[in-house]
RNA sequence: GGUCGGUUGGCCGAGUGGUUAGGCAACGGUCUGCAAAACCGUGUACAGCGGUUCGAAUCCGCUACCGACCUCCA
């Protein structure tokens, strides 16, 4: 039975959906003004196994995954303009234009990282009139007020009846007394609220007519909109990296609570962030690794590139909920690791079957199982994987054997929560030409006859030459295996 | 300042009242012409101080340090 950590009760609660077989799941996507950093990795690779695992469990999921294409506010010496649009300006380009790259470049990544594709990725952009609606609806509740243009959500009136704050656990009272002073803020009735609606400013380019003039929609309100429009009003899922749980996923259970009279999501996680030598990434410090970096290998931080499936494992080696701390040496330790893993996968291919099994698959799958079911604990899961990996080498070199039905069962199981699962794959070794193959394979032929006359030299000039040009040698009894490093 | 979380062996990282997490690195051995791979074996880890308990790394309290959020951020 799975059970999922649900940040609104702090506490880990048995997953039941609303309306079984079905599951709806929304995930907070990116902003596309830039390349994609290891924390969105980090935030699409948990919610991808999320839904892999509800699918394999049987679920009939609907993942909903927004792109943020609508400047929001910036808060820095430019107040007032909005992030796309001031990388539009810089690089004199369309809005539409910068969105477009970086929700491109955005998708190829995440191919890379081999995440699936969400079910429904709605822009925000495409969906200006149902926030105005979903506006609309909160002014008619009388949960938000119209200010020089722009609407603001009243925090205060939606606190006395209802809770703001209660998901990041925290008092409007403190709220009040630690709400920094901003600019611009005069229009609002406290400094809390927060735009639904706001006014374009003369510099402002991205912007709609509406109602109440020119303008764009706040900073939270497309995710109340287009959750409930494609998951309904009240849904199972809803997730996003630890950094939106205030004020964002604040604002959007105030906001859906004010329009809709419910609140919309059953659960709420999020995943942890990830660090670099301890301290938080981020774009506003300036220590963010893109993705592009990373597979490139081209960034100061870097001793190497490392490949998308490196990360991929990287980040499932660590709980979704803790820190992770990025490093070379941690990366490099699970490149290794994931190596070791497929490679036992291979020598399980190799596997003859036995009449009789001297381990049994269905404990290991039950463990990996429950391991999934405990809040998606995969580093606990992989760490199955090993050791299972560690039975698989023992049985391949003969002190132990699986008969042919558990055989196939603890293939079945590998493929199942590793590839389909876990969503890795094998490296894309170097493109193999039929007659490199053949040339390597004459080489070590030659080698082996070589080794024969007991010509040492002439053997290992062959493997060093060998492994100069990628290609790794390993000696079996009476032949040789090879494979690119 | 307020709120929340963390501190685990050389590194990363699970666990959470009594039993080996796991990976990487290291060391010894088997195997090998030598390697590689694989296998076998090796680590007196739980920030400090008190308390509860038959028993605490795990619960409680205090202290120290680190971090996150409170401002756009995955």
């Amino acid at each position: 039975m799975l059970k999922i950590y649900n940040t609104l009760s702090r506490r880990k609660e048995e997953f039941k959906p609303i309306n079984p077989p079905h599951v709806g799941m929304y995930v907070c996507g990116p902003t596309v003004y830039g390349d994609a950093h290891l924390g969105h990795a980090r935030a699409a690779i948990t919610f991808d196994l999320l839904y892999r695992y509800l699918k394999h469990l049987g679920y009939k999921v609907r993942y909903v995954r927004n792109i943020t294409d609508v400047g929001h506010l910036e808060n820095d010496a430019d107040s007032g303009e909005d992030k796309i649009g001031k990388r539009a300006r810089l690089e004199e380009l369309e809005p539409m234009e910068i969105v477009q790259r970086y929700t491109n470049s955005y998708h190829h990544n995440m191919e890379q990282i081999n995440t699936l594709s969400p079910d429904i990725e709605p822009h925000a952009s495409g969906h200006i009139i149902e926030q105005q609606v979903f506006t609309e609806k909160i002014l008619k509740n009388g949960y938000a007020y119209e200010s020089n243009g722009s609407i603001y959500f009243d925090v205060e009136k939606y606190n006395q009846k209802y809770h703001y704050g209660k998901l990041s656990g925290r008092k409007l009272e403190d709220l009040i007394s630690n709400t920094r002073d901003l600019e611009g803020q005069e229009e609002k009735r406290h400094p809390y609220d927060f735009a639904l609606w706001k006014k374009a400013t003369p510099g402002h380019i991205m912007k709609w007519p509406s109602k109440w003039g020119e303008g764009y929609p706040g900073w939270h309100i497309e995710c109340s909109t287009m959750s409930t429009k494609y998951l309904g009003d009240i849904f199972d899922i809803h997730g996003g990296g630890m950094d939106l749980l205030f004020p964002h996923h604040e604002c959007e259970i105030a906001q859906s609570t004010a329009a809709l009279g419910k609140e919309s999501v059953r659960y709420w996680m999020h995943n942890n962030l990830i660090t670099i030598n301890g301290q938080k990434m981020g774009k506003s410090l300036g220590n963010a690794i893109s993705l592009n970096e990373i597979f490139s290998g081209n960034h100061r931080l870097l001793e190497k590139a490392y490949s998308p499936m490196a990360v991929r494992f990287f980040i499932l080696q660590a709980h979704y909920r803790s820190t992770l701390d990025f490093s070379n040496r941690a990366i490099q330790s699970s490149e290794k690791g994931l190596e070791r893993l497929l490679e036992g996968m291979e020598t399980l291919k190799k596997i003859k079957p036995a009449t009789t099994s001297t381990y049994n698959p269905e404990e290991l799958s039950k463990k990996c199982m429950e391991a999934l079911d405990d809040d998606l604990n995969t580093p606990v899961l992989i760490s199955h994987l090993f050791e299972g990996v560690k039975q698989i080498h023992l049985i391949a070199s003969g002190k132990g054997s699986l008969s042919a039905d558990d055989l196939q069962k603890m293939k079945g199981l590998y493929d199942t929560f590793v590839f389909d699962i876990l969503g890795l794959e094998p490296e894309e070794k170097q493109a193999q030409s039929a007659i490199t193959e053949k040339l390597v394979n004459l080489l070590l032929d030659l080698r082996l006859e070589a080794k024969k006359r007991k010509d040492f030299d002439t053997a290992d000039n062959i493997r060093a030459h060998l492994l100069e040009n990628g290609i790794e040698v390993k000696d079996t009894p009476g032949g040789y295996e090879w494979q690119w490093k």
